[in-house]
DNA sequence: CGGATCTTTGACCACTCTCAAGTGAAGTGG
DNA sequence: CCACTTCACTTGAGAGTGGTCAAAGATCCG
């Protein structure tokens, strides 16, 4: 989108509030679910802004009041032992919802992990439209849906991969959700490219790992050819099948 | 059903099912959901059964068409990896829904842990149902975040506790979901008991590790006092809290 | 350029795994 | 009722993967 005046001519705008028309989240997202003037009546209570990198969102146990969708960014969801030991159980991407709905409060942190663009709007605003609009509910339902099967995958990684086979996992994860195309040499080989959106750090909490492993075995795959890495955060894989294949010993 | 006035207290039961009305699913599952016109309707459609322990109920990849309530028993949830290695990623217990709504099919494998008494449904059954009682959907979106939260709860265990914590959660969960009461002495000590729904090895794969950790690390906490171990599957955890405090490093 | 932060590398150690044998309980058939 | 098989669990010895601690390189950014 231009940006600029969006204000300006909000007013004469058809129907799609301006800050909507192009986004994700009314595609592919929840906003989907919501009518003409569902939208309009939603945007009255929302703010976009954006996030640096690093800021959290929301703390362990602190009450949440207010709902938001990924516009662009990576977000990261942890939690924490008492005595400090971190694990990273989720990640997502754009156009993703994020927050619980009618919960309590969860033990969950989450994080910017990248610069972010969200959309925020408070959570008694959401659940007024879900009361009129059940198909919002069928797609909050859906995410969580998908969001377990993520989680379930995690929990395969996590209790038996190795580490070098948990930091392939990894980077396909990343791949196919930052750069899922891909592009394809003429002897039909898919190759892919993207910036990490997490430090060894992070990568280590995700993988249930230390930061020292996770650059040892990277290394290693980087000898092998695996992978490419410029300045500790670009990466090129050169053939994903041939790293697919190193997520598990059978392949 | 006794012709006396056993349970007077609920007025409306006069039109629910004979079988349902003992049944926990309809007070604290989907089944809740239901106005008596419902539950005939699906009672008509729906088929009690005793599951022998270890029996599959669905498998990874196969279309699943049927839908069950636990009545009674565990179920396990896991998935495989290609060269076989396992991860037990889910227990259900009683009375949870299993199956996957709106979904084509999941790469899950869900068998009986110990022997089980389900009611069990057809797929379209269900989808009909809950196109008429949104309520239904909201159910089931609250055991799906229920199970994202414990999903998610269990990668932190996964990815960072060492095999002498993950055995002290394992045991306390089981614990909250067998015997949540417990029992408490005259010094305020709170004890627990239950038979195991699970083997050593199912143990093993649900905390990714090998069955003879899980034995060590078990016969470790036996000398220590924390657990009293009868016939490999009767346990008895004298003081919760202490096990609890087992759970991570720092108390 | 200088300092902070992040990443890599090395040496050593510990925990969990692997492989193997041994014990115990439950079920089968003579 | 007792050998005999089977399955589950336990125990041991040794190996390997990942962790810990420490230091040196990179990278980023003012």
């Amino acid at each position: 989108m231009a940006g600029g005046d969006d204000k300006r001519k909000d007013i004469h705008s058809a129907g799609i509030p301006v800050l909507c028309r192009a986004c994700e989240a009314r595609h592919k997202g929840v906003c989907g679910a919501l009518t003409e003037d569902q939208l309009v009546r939603l945007s009255r209570s929302t703010t976009r802004k954006a996030v640096s990198k690093e800021t959290p969102l929301t703390s362990a146990g602190e009450d949440v009041t207010q709902f938001s969708n990924i516009l662009g960014g990576v977000v990261k969801l942890s939690k924490l032992l008492p005595d400090g030991r971190q694990q990273i159980v989720g990640l997502q991407f754009a156009p993703d919802f994020i927050g619980r709905p009618f919960s309590e409060q969860s033990d969950l942190t989450t994080e910017a992990a990248t610069t972010l663009r969200i959309c925020s709007f408070p959570k008694s605003a959401l659940e007024k439209m879900i009361e009129e609009a059940p198909d919002l509910e069928h797609r909050l339902h859906n995410q969580a849906l998908r969001e377990l099967d993520e989680a379930r995958d995690w929990l395969l990684s996590l209790g038996r991969r190795s580490a070098r086979e948990k930091l392939a996992s990894f980077l396909c994860l990343i791949a196919d959700h930052i750069d899922p195309e891909g592009s394809e040499d003429t002897n039909g080989i898919h190759s892919a490219q993207f910036e990490l959106p997490l430090k060894r750090t992070d990568i280590a909490d995700f993988l249930g790992l230390t930061p020292e492993t996770v650059s040892r075995r990277l290394t290693e795959m980087r000898k092998e050819g695996l992978v490419e890495v410029t300045q500790n955060r670009y990466i090129r894989i050169p053939d994903i099948d041939a790293l697919r294949d190193a997520t598990s010993s059978d392949g």
